[in-house]
DNA sequence: GATCATTTGCAACACAAGTTTAAATCGGGT
DNA sequence: ACCCGATTTAAACTTGTGTTGCAAATGATC
């Protein structure tokens, strides 16, 4: 039924795979071994023999996703070095949005990120420390950098490069979990072509917050 | 254990509290009848005999939330009539946070909705029609008063209205949902009783958000 | 080709959660 | 005092899910 899965893998790589779809779009909770072992056209006895337990594999599936994710989409992007923050930070949102909304093999890295974040299990101290925080601070250095442009000296950590970070990725998740309710709100748009329009919009919006949040606090260094 | 569902009223009043309390905390999948009906000091049969079954006692739940919440917290948020739409973002935003972070009898109105937003059920579509669409559309009318001080003309519905509506929202939501993360990514900071904080963070955001959203579209209007 | 470790398939078990049922209890009305 | 309907209780039933054990199959090494 499935494709990714090749039946020329061995079970345990077959049931990763599986996995990583399974828990990616369902989260930790609701994804049933059952459901992965079909898919991975695996017995159920596999999951216990290659992972001890379902809590054993998602470890895996975490591990194996964090490894392709610091390969794949790397904390600085692939940008040129020396390119202007408007355009760092619009690259940041555009591979966060892909890499929540897209199908496929790399798909799941964001998915699983997002479910551990909207529904947290115990693993989620080491998916913060690992994952989370590096993109976090990344995302902080590039809105400081927004603010120094407005003659706003900041590093990360700082109370407003925070917040403003959390608006950022607040906006991008919310995309994500919140799109059956977007759908029914506004039936007619939103296919999933329109991640370059979001992009643009979460882009352009949150450095005019970003904007805003500095220019609040300017007035007195200002004179 | 519990307060609220006072031993006084009726087993159908304290299920229905003790169900509200439930739901909002952990989400109609995560919680358990069981559960609902310890801290209702009930037995497991009046769930079926006063509301059917667990799905019926969630429906009831949600039209009484959303009775009380149409009584506490009008779509004009009591707000003085000739506000600004600065005063009125701010106001809907900390009512927004409040709803969803507060704790006591009328909390889990907002939680109830955020839980639906992150994990629907089959009753979103009458939790989206009946609570969401009126706050929605009241937040798509305030943004475009903001888009009209800034010289553009738009309407609820309009592109742009929507997105920087859904940006609103998916900030405030994440600081809910997404408070486990939070926690962890800033451990110094952030106890309940920053929404304070949090409020004028979010409002300054995204009045600069929408203030930078026309601005790109402003060039051609102007010249 | 025999032996041993590895792998698979199957069934059973435990457990949690929603649902149902039948008996017990209670409260008014006659 | 008795009856009848409404309510409450306790227990069993059902289903879905994670886990475990064991026998059979497979494959590699000598």
């Amino acid at each position: 039924m499935e494709q990714h899965p090749n039946r020329e893998d061995d079970t345990k790589t077959r049931l990763l795979m599986a996995a990583g779809e399974v828990f990616a779009e369902r989260g930790y909770r609701s994804a049933t071994v059952r459901e992965i072992c079909r898919r991975a056209d695996a017995n159920i006895g596999a999951i216990n023999y290659h992972f001890r337990d379902k809590k054993g594999l998602y470890r895996k599936v975490l591990e194996y996703s964090l490894r392709l994710a610091i390969k794949k989409y790397p904390p600085d992007m692939n940008l040129k070095k020396g390119t202007g923050p408007e355009e760092k930070l619009r690259a940041f949102i555009r591979s966060f949005l892909l890499r929540m909304m897209a199908d496929g093999l790399p798909a799941w890295h964001g998915k699983l990120m997002a479910q551990e974040i909207a529904n947290p299990t115990s693993l989620i101290k080491q998916v913060i420390k690992r994952s989370i925080r590096p993109l976090n601070d990344y995302l902080e250095k590039t809105v400081c950098e927004l603010m120094e442009k407005e003659g706003i000296h900041k590093k990360p950590g700082d109370y407003e490069p925070f917040v403003c970070a959390m608006s950022i990725i607040g906006q991008c998740i919310h995309y994500f979990k919140g799109r059956p309710m977007i759908q029914a709100l506004c039936p007619e748009g939103f296919d999933d072509s329109d991640i370059d329009m979001l992009t643009d919009h979460i882009t352009n919006f949150s450095i005019g917050g970003i904007r805003a949040v500095t220019g609040k606090k300017r007035s007195p260094k200002i004179s």
